[in-house]
Parts: C-alpha cells; sequence; structure tokens
DNA sequence: GATCCGTCTAATGACGTAAG
DNA sequence: CTTACGTCATTAGACGGATC
C-alpha cells in the first residue's frame, strides 16, 4: 500500500516548511509565481496544486518530491516541532553523524570571511560548506562537519541545517536577513559572534581556507553550476544523499587530491 | 465538426482581524 | 500603526454535455 497523501497534509507540510524557512506567505507565493491568497488556499488544503507547481515549491523550500510524498517527511517535520535542544538535534542527524559543534563553527567561520561579499547568500553557502566538507573527505578520509548532503534542484543541499540554523538564530550566534540580489530575493546570514576554531587541525582550516578562496566571489548560479559538474554529484539520483565515498572519483578540476604526480599544466 | 451553456477551479483585490 | 494571515466577491478560463 502506498501512502497516499491528502491535500490537508500537502498544505500543512508546505506551511510547516514555510515557517521554518521564515518566510510570510506573500515570501512564498511570490517565489513560486502564485498569488498569495492562493497560497492561503494551499496551506489550508482547500486548493490543490499540479507537479509543477509542487516542484517549484520544492525548489524554493529545500526537498524533494520523494522526501514530501513519503510518510516519514511528516514524521520528520512534527519532531523538529517538538524538539529544540542541541543534544536531540545531534541525535537525529545520523550517519554520517554531524558534528553539531563543528558545523557551527565552520558556518561562523565562512560567515565572517564572507561578511562583505553580496552574492554569498544562501545558496553559495550550502556550496562553500559541500566543497569543505567533499574535499576534506577526498584529502583524508574522514568528515569534516558529517553533514549529509542532498541532491536537489539547485545543488546539494546539507540536509538538516534549517535546524541547527535556527538553533543559532535562537542563541544569538546568527542572524538572519532577507533581501534582494539583482532583483531576486536572498537569504543572507550575519555572524554575531567570532568562530572559535581551536578544536580545529590546521588540515581541516585549510580545506575551508581553500575552497573560501576559490569560490566565495562567484555567483550563486556559477558556484551551482560549478557544483553540477562534480561526479559526486552527478551520479547522485535527484532528491537523494549523495555519498562521500564518491569524492574519489572526482576529475579534475575538482578533484583535490593528487594521485599521480602527472599534473600537466 | 461548431456553438452554447452550466459547472468548477483559480486569480485577484479588497476587506477584516489579530499580534507585535 | 504595521505586518501577517484569512475570507469574500468578482472575474476569467477550462472542461464536459447537449444540440444543431
Amino acid at each position: 500500500m502506498i501512502f497516499q497523501i491528502s491535500q490537508d497534509q500537502i498544505g500543512q507540510r508546505i506551511s510547516e516548511l514555510r515557517k521554518r524557512k521564515q518566510f510570510s506567505q506573500e515570501d512564498l507565493a511570490r517565489m513560486v509565481g502564485i498569488s498569495r491568497p492562493s497560497l492561503t488556499q494551499i496551506e489550508l488544503g482547500k486548493r490543490s496544486l499540479n507537479i509543477m507547481e509542487l516542484q517549484k515549491f520544492g525548489q524554493v523550500l529545500g526537498f524533494s518530491l520523494d522526501d514530501f510524498m513519503s510518510e516519514k517527511f511528516s514524521l520528520d517535520t512534527l519532531d523538529y516541532l517538538e524538539e529544540k535542544k542541541e543534544q536531540n538535534v545531534a541525535d537525529r542527524i545520523s550517519v554520517p553523524s554531524l558534528k553539531v559543534g563543528k558545523m557551527k563553527n565552520i558556518l561562523l567561520y565562512i560567515l565572517e570571511h564572507c561578511a562583505g561579499k553580496p552574492n554569498v547568500g544562501e545558496t553559495v553557502l550550502y556550496k562553500l560548506l559541500y566543497f569543505s566538507d567533499f574535499n576534506y573527505y577526498e584529502l583524508y578520509e574522514e568528515q569534516l562537519t558529517g553533514a549529509s548532503y542532498r541532491k536537489l534542484p539547485f545543488g546539494p543541499v546539507p540536509q538538516n541545517l534549517d535546524t541547527i540554523i535556527n538553533d543559532m538564530i535562537e542563541s544569538e550566534h546568527i542572524q538572519r536577513l532577507r533581501t534582494e540580489y539583482h532583483g531576486y530575493p536572498q537569504t543572507r546570514y550575519i555572524p554575531l559572534v567570532k568562530a572559535d576554531l581551536t578544536g580545529f587541525k590546521a588540515s581541516e582550516k585549510e580545506v575551508i581556507d581553500r575552497v573560501i578562496e576559490q569560490m566565495s566571489d562567484w555567483s550563486a548560479s556559477a558556484v551551482s553550476n560549478y557544483s553540477h559538474k562534480d561526479i559526486p554529484w552527478m551520479v547522485s539520483k535527484d532528491g537523494e544523499e549523495i555519498n562521500y565515498e564518491l569524492a574519489f572519483y572526482r576529475e579534475p578540476p575538482f578533484s583535490v587530491r593528487n594521485y599521480e604526480e602527472d599534473d600537466a599544466l
């Protein structure tokens, strides 16, 4: 028996996801290209949506259709509303296990270094994290933040980062800022405290620094396009988790490891 | 086939209301 | 007062039947 999702549930899920992202109905409606009252109707379960619309919601809110339709998805969403403590956050994000403290500091660190760069919105931020994680894994065969990434339409997106970010906003480590960049709505984060890298290995910092140096000036679409040519991204299926092991199948210019001494440049 | 008609769905703007 | 959200009336478009 396939799980059947009702119109009410679709609306509820969209509403919850919207609130998680702290969008207003008006914001979200504009982003998906419908009127605000229409969105109200959708969230209340009084209007149905077609597959194209749902896809659009997925792009904006960061979910895959598979996720959205699954039974488990609703549980995750409800769990989130009930749990707030950091240790629960850490428990829930498993395989690979996310080091929440580390992720927070890396996030702060990246934000510090991109403070003055208007191009670094949420999209670019995700990609910087993705490349930091996968580059580090390729080089050292160890997890950096341990976050798991999913293949979503705009590129790899760290799972459950929402939870961490909301946590950080609540504890006033960062601040969310919604602005416009080239006419498109952009979500930015401002670091309010300094990153604490004392527990970091030199190698870890170096990998992050290189990623920041290489990509932080690129536009969101440039970073997005670049990430779409990365092997781990390419061979993963839409909506699925990107396996860290795939980092070893990378080819130049993505590969950060010198397998042989034949750098023919 | 073409045309007319009833029904349904969705978009829109205006308005009301509650919270801050 | 402003913002966010829900509701309402009106309108337009799509669709399915009947009829010619």
